[in-house]
Order: structure tokens, then sequence, then C-alpha cells
DNA sequence: AAATATTTTAATCATTTGATTAAAAAAATT
DNA sequence: AATTTTTTTAATCAAATGATTAAAATATTT
């Protein structure tokens, strides 16, 4: 290790998220690892003992920033439950542009081990955020409809993802520039509110 | 082979649909296919030649019917927007409670791959239907808000699939045991289309 | 500076895996 | 019934792949 450099340890890790991401597990080879960080196989092995340990050690990494940047909106007690809506929203799309192959390596990695997913991440409690709460007592005021929160945060995430799900084949069937496709996504952060909003606001 | 059994060619296409599907390309053993075909590895490269072959074959049948039903549907000239709205989400939730793990299946494998994939399916021919055709009349006479045939489409899409990327995670976590998952799916085919029609129609 | 501990590598192992071969079994043709 | 063709298998190959080992290089401690 150079002092000043990143050490191995994050190196490698560095190298493991770029892989992964882009390959899935079953479809990572522990020696693109080692190439991409620029070391040898053994050197993998010696700080995290297999893939499977270096796979968990970066999954959660790689996802976390997605959850924490969701779960710390829905429970920010001065938004309104309209703001939450909408910088959720935002952020999201944000974090996913700067991230655009996450939505399928999470869901190719859930479903490949849903155990390993629950393990680290705490869905059930969205069902207790201040964002149910504030849904709920808008139902009961007569604001809003009436809707189940699984239907929501289902409707809001699909259509938030979908676009990241169908990227590649988008923009590599040429339906779409990656400049034009990027312009539409940004132009969800407002539409998606909206639709949802106007759902929930009608009688 | 056995007459009046199936044919040793389709058992093994039988086979490859259930272990690809569930395990992705990279995640799929020629020995786990030759397996629940009850065969010889040999035999699957008798007939297929490779396993790469093999996906191709049954890949095509095993995402087929869901784009068939879509692209009927969105092109029957006896129904009106809203009739083709309903139906194609109505057909799409049937055909994906049947086979739950297509979504996942089909973003892994149009990510790994999507020249394969634009190469089976003419995703384009969605913007050219009489569905979209529709939609830009109501646009035009004001009945609806002026929308993106993309943002339609992915909104729909997201919704109608979110349920499903997620399953696993749902009914593994204990959120929801499967009967409550399938009726929350159910309930969807309702409200997904009251969702998209109340945004179009609102001012 | 010498001794010790840590990090890194080259070489290699043991399995797994997709594919092939040569022969056996079954079916079709003559 | 004999011959030829098609289907199926057991055995095996060659390459890929995750992991280990023993030694070299580097850093740390004494």
């Amino acid at each position: 290790m150079k002092v000043g450099d990143i050490s191995t340890e994050e190196r490698i890790k560095e190298a493991a998220k770029k892989v992964f991401l882009e390959k899935g597990f079953d479809g990572t080879k522990t020696r693109d690892i080692a190439q991409e960080a620029g070391i040898n196989t053994a050197l993998l092995n010696y700080y995290f003992r297999s893939k499977e340990k270096l796979f968990e050690a970066i999954f959660y990494e790689a996802t976390n920033n997605f959850y924490e940047a969701i779960f710390q909106v829905i429970n920010d007690k001065m938004l309104t439950f309209e703001g939450k809506l909408y910088k959720m929203i935002e952020r999201d799309i944000d974090n996913l542009l700067a991230n655009p192959l996450l939505p399928i390596f999470i869901h190719t990695e859930s479903s490949r081990n849903p155990e390993g997913f629950t393990k680290k991440h705490d869905l059930a409690s969205f069902f207790t955020s201040d964002f149910v709460a504030q849904l709920n007592e808008k139902i009961a005021k007569g604001e809003f409809r009436p809707i189940h929160p699984f239907h929501l945060m289902t409707s809001v995430v699909g259509m938030v993802l979908m676009p990241f799900l169908n990227k590649k084949l988008m923009t590599s069937a040429s339906f779409f520039t990656e400049d034009v496709w990027t312009n539409m996504v940004q132009e969800k952060k407002k539409l998606i509110p909206e639709i949802m909003l106007t759902y929930l606001r009608s009688k």
C-alpha cells in the first residue's frame, strides 16, 4: 500500500462494487475484480476470505445510500406529506441517475437471496414511518381517498424505477439517446408526484 | 422418446425455461437443466448445440406471450383508449400471476444482452400503436392532459411490475403472506387504470 | 540494523462446468 | 430380418474458476 493512496482493502471493495453492479453475483469472476483493482486474486481472499464474503461486504454499502435517503425523508418531521412525496422522488431519481445500474442489481440479487437482503435493510419500518402516518391522517380527514400504503409505495417506486430497469433497452435500441432518456427521467420528478396527488385528492 | 410423451426436445425446453427463469443465464448450469429434464447433458448439446443456443431457443418463447398479449390489446380497433388501458393491465397481471418470475428474468437478461432482446421483440411499434394514436387524439381534443407516450408506458408498466419485482422480498420477509400479496396485486387491476385516468382527465 | 509482522505475488490445486466422443440402444427403412 | 439412421448414454476432456500455499517484498517493532 502506497501512503496517501486509499487502502488496498478499499480499492478491492470499489472494484468489487463496480463489477458486481455490472454483472451480478453469478456473472462476476473474482479475476475480473482482481484485475479491476489491479491486484492478485490471492489478495482478494486474504482480505475477504471468499467471493461471497466480499459480496456481502459491498452489498450493504452499494444499496444503503438509496434506502438511507428515503427513510430520512419519510421521517422528516418538518415536511408535509406532499413535501415528503416530492423530496423522496427527487432524491431517489438523483441517486439513481448517479447509479443507474442499482435497480436491476437490487432486484436480481434480492431475488437470488431475499434473506440476505432483509437482514440488512429494515423495509418494515416504512409502514410505521411518519409518511404513512400522515397519509392515514389525510385519509381519515377525507382529504385523500383511502389507499393501502403498499399500493402507494409500489406505485411510486414502480414509476421511479421503470425507466432505469429498461434504460439499456431504450438507449441501445436507439429509441432514445442517452440525453433524451435523461431528460425524460428528469421530467418524472414532477410528473410522478402529480399523478399520485391528483389521484389521492380526487373523489 | 416414448410414443405419446412429449418429445425430448420439448422436455428439455420446458426444463430449460424453468431453470433459466429461476436462476438466470449466469446462475444456470447445464447439468441442472439436464437433471430437471431427466436426461444426459450430452443430449442437451445434441439438440441445441450449446447453452447459449438453448437459451435463445427458450427466451423468445418465455417472453413472447407477454408482449403478444399487450400488442394485441393496444391494437384492438374495437376498444376505446380506456378499454385498452383496462384490458392491457388486466391481461398483464393475469399473465404475470401465472408467471411471476418473468419480470426479474426479463430485466436481468435484457440488461445482460440488450441486442438479443430487441432482435426478438419490436418495442418500437408501441409508439405507432392504435393506443398511442387514441391517446394523442384525446390530448388534441383537450380531453386529456398532454403526456409523452413514454411517460404513460413507463408509469403503467412500472406500477404493474413493481409488486412482482419484490414479491420474494415481501413474502419472505413475512410482510405479507402469499395470499395477501396476491390479493393486493388483484386490486391493482382497478387501481392502476384509475390512477392514470384520473391524472389524464384532470386539468 | 536485526528481528518480527504484515502485505503481496506467482504458482498451483481442486472443483466445476460446458462440451465432445465413441459406443450402445432404439427406431425407421429396406 | 437385416441394414441404416436416429436417439441416448457413460466416460471424459479442456477450460474456467474460486481458493490455497509457500515464498518474496514491504512495513513495523525492537
